[in-house]
DNA sequence: TAATAAATTTAGTTTAGACTAAATTTATTT
DNA sequence: AAATAAATTTAGTCTAAACTAAATTTATTA
């Protein structure tokens, strides 16, 4: 019946979308306090998403909600868009990876499939987003995750960084002042076997660098296989 | 008291501007046909905007409506920002121009001041946008429109086209073959005293073209100042 | 297991911004 | 100037999406 996926209808979907990435149902509470709302507007909203047709969501009272192969899709077509747009910002108009998040949380409600088609192409179709996250593709599958912590490169491993799972300033500043930057490429030299402190080489640049597991569980990487 | 600047309040705005550009006010009518809404609610928004504080319009029942100071900044605002877009849509993007007025419809009313200046620069600040009109500076000047019709041209004088009032496609295409677009070099070589038919060089291009008046009154230009 | 706390839902309001139908005002003709 | 037409306004309704307060359900703890 109902057909127009309004800015408010894509938030929802975009949030239970990634609650529910852990396995279990988004709560109401979690995704209230994700969205902004109280918890009875999403109740009201959770609601109405499952009684349109097609259903958007699976919901059974108290039982958390999830998204139907419908509300799926809805939801990566909203985050391709997010994350294509963080990527234009930063690449094609300057903006630093902080700057991002806000502007593309406007816009992805109103782009149109020509301008996502036109930036994609200019970019080279990436596969992740300033912050390192995976961009859905064009037909709307999100690729598989190949990427596993730094803490677990092995001695004389290579990868490469392809995300850094944090808000914190100060250690993000901390990498970028280690060149440690997403697309950087490492080599373990070291690691220690009880504090599992790491000695890393990065690529294009003399010594090393040490880092705790406090930084390794943080970092995430993709092992460079050796062909 | 209200501070929230809606989408259907910007463009409430923005058409009131262009309609009461002319000289009289925008009447209830012509802003629904525009808006793509009944008359009634155009009076119920209207009446709103009169009463709101600082007032953005001013408004007297069946005497049509026009803007305060402050409604006329926030029409800029939105005006910029459109035509902004669409250039940049079109230098940046490879749109074409008949592609990017719905695509800047919908952006305008999110890009931040940040986006804003970012494009803006990017573009070296233009002054007209991919159809000729002019843009809105930073600070919220209309800059003067300087141009005339290509039809008031007298013989030997030089321009620069700088807009096409039309959307029929026959006529563009029909321009565009003779390389006839927004930042062509032309001269007049000779207009003829009864029917007004002109004959023109085009700057770059071999021999000349000849226009009646149906043409040259839809075109406008600048007149270029021998220095 | 009863009592308390936490999470969720229901019920009823509110606001923006549209709508229709009816009433009123201004403009145009005869 | 009266009659008709066109434009505008009033009044009341509707929907989306939020809200608060109260009720209910599930989870936790003494």
């Amino acid at each position: 019946m109902s057909e127009v996926l309004t800015n408010s209808i894509q938030d929802y979907l975009k949030h239970i979308y990634d609650l529910s990435a852990e396995g279990h149902p988004a709560s109401t509470n979690d995704l209230a306090a994700r969205l902004g709302v109280a918890p009875a507007s999403v109740t009201g909203m959770i609601q109405r998403l499952a009684n349109v047709t097609p259903p958007l969501v699976r919901y059974q009272k108290h039982q958390g909600v999830t998204l139907t192969p419908e509300g799926e899709r809805a939801a990566l077509e909203v985050i391709r868009h997010h994350r294509l747009l963080e990527t234009y910002l930063v690449q094609s108009l300057g903006y630093s990876w902080d700057e991002v998040h806000s502007e593309a949380e406007k816009l992805e409600h109103v782009i149109s499939e020509e301008f996502e088609a036109r930036i994609a192409a200019a970019l080279g179709n990436p596969i992740r987003d300033p912050h390192g996250d995976l961009i859905p593709s064009a037909d709307l599958i999100m690729p598989k995750d190949e990427s596993v912590l730094l803490s677990s490169l092995k001695r004389n491993q290579e990868a490469v960084i392809c995300k850094v799972q944090s808000q914190n300033t100060d250690l993000l500043k901390h990498l970028e002042g280690l060149e440690l930057v997403i697309g950087a490429r490492v080599k373990t030299l070291e690691v220690s076997p009880y504090d599992q402190v790491m000695k890393l080489q990065i690529h294009g640049r003399k010594g090393f660098a040490v880092l705790g597991p406090a930084i390794t569980n943080k970092v995430f990487i993709e092992i460079l296989h050796k062909g």
